[in-house]
DNA sequence: CGTATAATGATATATCTCATAACATACAAG
DNA sequence: CTTGTATGTTATGAGATATATCATTATACG
């Protein structure tokens, strides 16, 4: 099976906040009751359960499509940026040049992709016929994702999250 | 080499924000300008950069302690709730009972966590001295790393950034 | 009480993502 | 021509995560 069906979901919090050091450190945990989460304040933490909550669920959305996220991410750059080549979609999406080969290597096996000679040993990437439906498709699906997380988000906020987000990796 | 020393980062994007379908989708991508980006405006695409971000300075911090994230973020947890057991430390930080076990008996194998037994099949686990130690240390690098990130978000923003990364997965 | 069920820990294994090292080729600059 | 840089490629490894399967123990229930 090549599409996980399922959520990833690497360390995670619980419901509860903490006050810091509100509870006395030597007490053991209470049997019944739900483990405190010393990360759930941690915006890394944060970040990263979102993340995995948002990649799981395009995963799903994605899967019977066969394509991975990361696939249908580079389609959709080449998509946008006709004649574009591996290590710049590499640049673009944070791929490493090496990795970027056999990536390619499978969406041009499909059919999706067409590297084409331009100068030099560059190769110039387009999307085939199939492969623009298989994005116009895609883009469909990601709109319906992004609308469900979104619409627990107040409009008014979403255009200063998106700028936060950005402001933490292109700080 | 047990750690990463650079970022993982999954695709990513670039500085320049696009207009949608301002461009025509006809043209070849211009050989000396950055590659427009479809996924920029995606919350999902957003999250996962500043995560892998976070993640990535976070790992670095961490490295000359011989300490993962996952396995800091497991010691933080056993240490904020003394006799946890495997499973249910899984189900806080979403890691698989399956995985748990190596990374448990690596830690045990380190002298910092001690296996107890309880009642039944469960494990009470708890921080050795030189596991309590070592989570003070981590609780610095931490601190030193979040400060970092939150440094550029204005202190008025945090909370609610906070919580709207808690709805995205808790929803 | 005795059996079915659930929870826990464990083993083995597969897959995905990301990383490094090493190499060949193409082009540009000196 | 030589050197440097960019690109594509191959091979390989580490780390996180997923599934299937099993043994043991506690608990629920007839």
């Amino acid at each position: 099976m090549r599409h996980r069906k399922i959520a990833p979901l690497l360390h995670g919090g619980h419901k509860r906040t903490m006050a810091p050091k509100a509870k006395p450190p030597t007490a053991a945990t209470p049997k019944g009751s739900a483990a405190g989460n010393p990360l759930e304040q941690l915006l890394g933490y944060q970040l990263r359960r979102a993340s995995q909550a948002m990649m799981s669920d395009l995963g799903a959305e994605l899967a019977d499509l066969e394509l991975r996220v990361t696939e249908m991410s580079v389609l959709m750059v080449i998509g946008e940026n006709p004649d574009i080549t591996q290590s710049e979609i590499g640049r673009v999406l944070a791929i490493q040049r090496t990795n970027m080969v056999p990536l390619t290597t499978q969406l041009e096996r499909r059919g999706l992709v067409r590297r084409g000679l331009t100068t030099g040993r560059a190769q110039a990437l387009r999307l085939t016929p199939p492969g623009r439906a298989l994005v116009r498709e895609c883009r469909k699906r990601i709109a319906a994702h992004e609308a469900r997380f979104l619409a627990e988000l107040p409009k008014a906020q979403r255009a200063a999250l998106m700028q936060q987000l950005r402001g933490v990796w292109q700080a």
